[in-house]
DNA sequence: CAAAGCTCCTGACCGC
DNA sequence: TGCGGTCAGGAGCTTT
């Protein structure tokens, strides 16, 4: 479940093994993913230099020297693995839901893994980007210089959902999803199941700063690892052992000593059709 | 327009 | 041991 943190730490996997790099050869193994593989694909990579990477939400984008942007979503299940140059002669084994294999210049290869196949590779022209959905309507980036307490309260001004369906939604603020939005709210000490309009200054402000810190720390520590997720080098994140509340339910939550058979510790429910875990004691 | 529900997919897990 | 049912969730689409 590849959130913001995790998409950061694919980025800086991939960032040396392609930036000013040529693709010397990509090959798909099937049609698509969630979506069709544009019918070019293939040709497009086929030559270009990587001019550069750069992460948008939960987004990969990867511009290219004649004049295309890779982009890029990992899904549900998605992850990237790279088989440096010395390693990868005669060849790597391919296994089984590895769809995308991108082979550069200097020798390494590049290999995109996804089960559950929620990812997606599409082509746009660079100069249209920031035009097409979802870009075009895509909430601030929580960790820019652009997001802080007066913007969240901004971007929050007039919306009669829960607080928690507001942090997932992408046109709100990008990156985020289900692992980080409860962590955040756990952090700020507030209530999933307040009404975004309810929240006063002083908490909107406390959730701004525990937006950015959950995210920062996530990325300290390699992003989470549950399931599918893991490094360009096949490490794990560790992040996950850090959850104050998220798959947490029954146990007592970091700042909570209370007595489990009474208390119950932290909570699962389901809001919006998904799981929401919270410390009713420490959040409300 | 906003908000909520539905859908895609596979593997893990549970109960019998 | 096997088998069917349920769950997980990002985001686009549909419905209200």
């Amino acid at each position: 479940m590849p959130e913001l943190p995790e998409v950061e730490i694919v980025k800086r996997g991939l960032d040396p093994v392609m930036r000013s790099q040529v693709i010397n050869e990509c090959e798909i193994f099937r049609s698509n993913l969630r979506y069709p593989f544009p019918p070019d694909f293939c040709e497009v990579l086929r030559g270009a230099k990587v001019e550069s990477l750069c992460r948008r939400g939960k987004y990969l984008l990867i511009y290219l020297s004649n004049g295309y942007g890779l982009i890029w979503h990992l899904g549900m299940s998605g992850s990237v693995k790279i088989f440096p140059a010395k390693q990868s002669y005669p060849s790597f084994e391919r296994v089984k839901h590895d769809h995308v294999v991108i082979h550069m210049q200097g020798g390494a290869v590049i290999v995109y893994h996804d089960p559950r196949r929620f990812g997606f590779m599409l082509l746009e022209k660079t100069e249209n980007l920031n035009c097409i959905r979802p870009f075009s309507k895509m909430g601030p980036e929580p960790l820019g210089n652009a997001f802080n307490g007066d913007v969240l309260a901004e971007l929050l001004q007039g919306r009669k959902s829960n607080i928690k369906a507001a942090l997932l939604d992408q046109n709100v603020i990008a990156g985020i999803g289900n692992i980080y939005a409860c962590e955040a709210l756990y952090m700020a000490r507030i209530d999933p199941a307040r009404i975004c309009t309810s929240l006063d200054k002083k908490e909107v402000e406390s959730l701004a700063r525990s937006v950015r810190q959950v995210l920062q720390k996530a990325i300290q520590a390699g992003g989470s690892s549950l399931k599918d997720y893991c490094h360009t080098d096949g490490n794990l994140g560790y992040f996950q052992h850090m959850f104050g509340v998220y798959n947490r339910e029954g146990e007592n939550c970091p700042d909570c000593d209370c007595d489990l058979s009474v208390t119950g510790g932290v909570q699962r429910i389901v809001q919006n059709g998904r799981s929401t875990f919270y410390c009713p004691r420490q959040q409300n």
